[in-house]
DNA sequence: AGTCCACAGGAAGGGCAGGCGA
DNA sequence: TCGCCTGCCCTTCCTGTGGACT
């Protein structure tokens, strides 16, 4: 018999938690009272934004590291302690913190401006305006104020790729424009070598401070993670192998400690609806597997119907046995799939693009090679286990109705 | 050493939708 | 309602590229 929707809900609510005493604690949001292993990153941080206590500006920061080595941890962490002490002192520091990879709030110029003078309490049009007169709404904002403000702006690097570098020129010089209000900028990347892209002048002046977070090792992963297990789970509920065998994969890409949380989590998570007392290496093991089958899962779900189709093809000719597919033959195939689902083809420079994304999201693996005089291509498979891609192909057959 | 292939991928711009102010 | 502005998706045009072949 089916439960109701309100019977889950209600046997959630009443249901004693034994695993979890506070789940949050385990995501990479959550904002720990310390930070282990970063307390050197800490201290230069703050001693570089300690002067807008007394009115000064600080100098820009250019932060930069791999995914998961606590950039933006630190960062917030640091700048949400000065925030409270400026709020006990006479200068006031405003903290303004924009993830410029979010879509429709910091894709574009315009958006980016919108919604920092949103944040800044001037609402503006999400669209309509020419952007001249949003830098000008910007800065009377800015300026009615004696603020010293941080513009925390993380994933810098893909603002760039939207904007050119053009705009951070503008806006490391914005201090130019104001009167009484002063701006620093962090700005925050996993880009190793996205300051080398940048124009001489806008380098010079967006890492007047540097700071560099290495990865953490797998032994800095299980102090990070026998933290949050003090701090999440209920006592004595995890087997002793699994806090290792996390670190040890989180270690394995690239010293990650989102990816070692989630893990631990989403194991957690597992032994929980399995009923279970204790989390066991057994759940890391679906643990891993269930996040990689979820984010292609959602990622393929979402996809416009130009790129299920050209997805579709992908699979097409591998379930066929076809090795090494090049981008040639997808588009041939590509070409047909549209047809049979009435959709007008791309054109090949247009496809080539979004394998580009494919690639991009982890569903399709694409590397560029050069067959010589038979030219240079993109040799094209696909990662998945027959699970997922059986999955997939369900998902895909009913988006485009073949 | 030069030629050639089959694209990769950058740049520019068109067309459309959504939203604004006059 | 109209003209203007931005964002987005797409096409067109073009140059660049690596290595097999001649």
């Amino acid at each position: 018999m089916v439960r109701s929707i309100q019977t889950i809900f209600q046997e959630f609510i009443e249901k004693k938690t034994l695993i979890f005493k506070d789940r949050n604690a385990l995501t990479s949001d959550f904002t720990p009272d310390n930070i282990p292993h970063r307390d050197k990153e800490i201290n230069t941080m703050a001693s570089i934004l300690a002067p807008s206590l007394k009115g000064g500006k600080p100098s820009n920061i250019f932060i930069y590291g791999m995914t998961g080595t606590g950039k933006t941890l630190v960062t917030k962490y640091v700048c949400s302690e000065l925030e409270r002490m400026s709020n006990q002192g006479t200068n006031q520091v405003k903290i303004i913190y924009i993830n410029c990879k979010m879509k429709k709030t910091a894709d574009t110029e315009y958006r980016l401006l919108a919604e920092l003078s949103r944040i800044l309490g001037q609402e503006v049009p999400i669209t309509g305006l020419p952007t001249e007169q949003v830098y000008k709404i910007f800065f009377n904002v800015l300026d009615s104020t004696n603020w010293v403000v941080i513009i925390i702006l993380d994933e810098i690097d893909s603002l760039v790729v939207k904007m050119g570098d053009d705009f951070l020129y503008n806006f490391t010089r914005i201090n130019g424009e104001l009167k009484k209000a002063k701006v620093s900028i962090i700005g925050i990347t996993n880009d190793l070598h996205f300051i080398d892209i940048l124009d001489p002048r806008v380098k010079s002046s967006l890492s007047e401070e540097e700071l560099l977070f290495p990865p953490y090792n797998a032994i800095e992963l299980q102090d990070i993670l026998k933290q949050r297990v003090l701090l999440g789970l209920n006592p004595n509920i995890i087997s002793e192998e699994v806090i290792p065998k996390c670190a040890a994969l989180a270690a394995q890409e690239h010293g990650d400690a989102r990816r070692a949380l989630d893990l631990l989590r989403v194991a957690g998570e597992i032994s929980e609806r399995q009923n279970e007392l204790k989390i066991t290496e057994k759940h890391v093991d679906f643990a891993l597997e269930k996040i990689d089958y979820d984010r292609i899962m959602e990622s393929v779900k979402s996809l416009p119907k130009q790129t299920k189709s050209l997805l579709w093809s992908v699979i097409g000719l591998e379930e066929k046995g076809e090795k090494d597919i090049q981008t040639g033959d997808i588009y041939n195939t590509y070409e047909e799939t549209c047809k049979q689902c009435a959709l007008h083809p791309l054109t090949q420079r247009r496809v080539s693009d979004l394998i580009s994304e494919l690639d991009m999201m982890g569903i399709i693996n694409a590397r560029v090679i050069s067959l010589g005089r038979y030219g240079r291509t993109r040799e094209i498979n696909m990662n998945t286990s027959p699970k997922i891609k059986d999955k997939m192909k369900e998902i895909l057959k009913s988006g485009l109705m073949i």
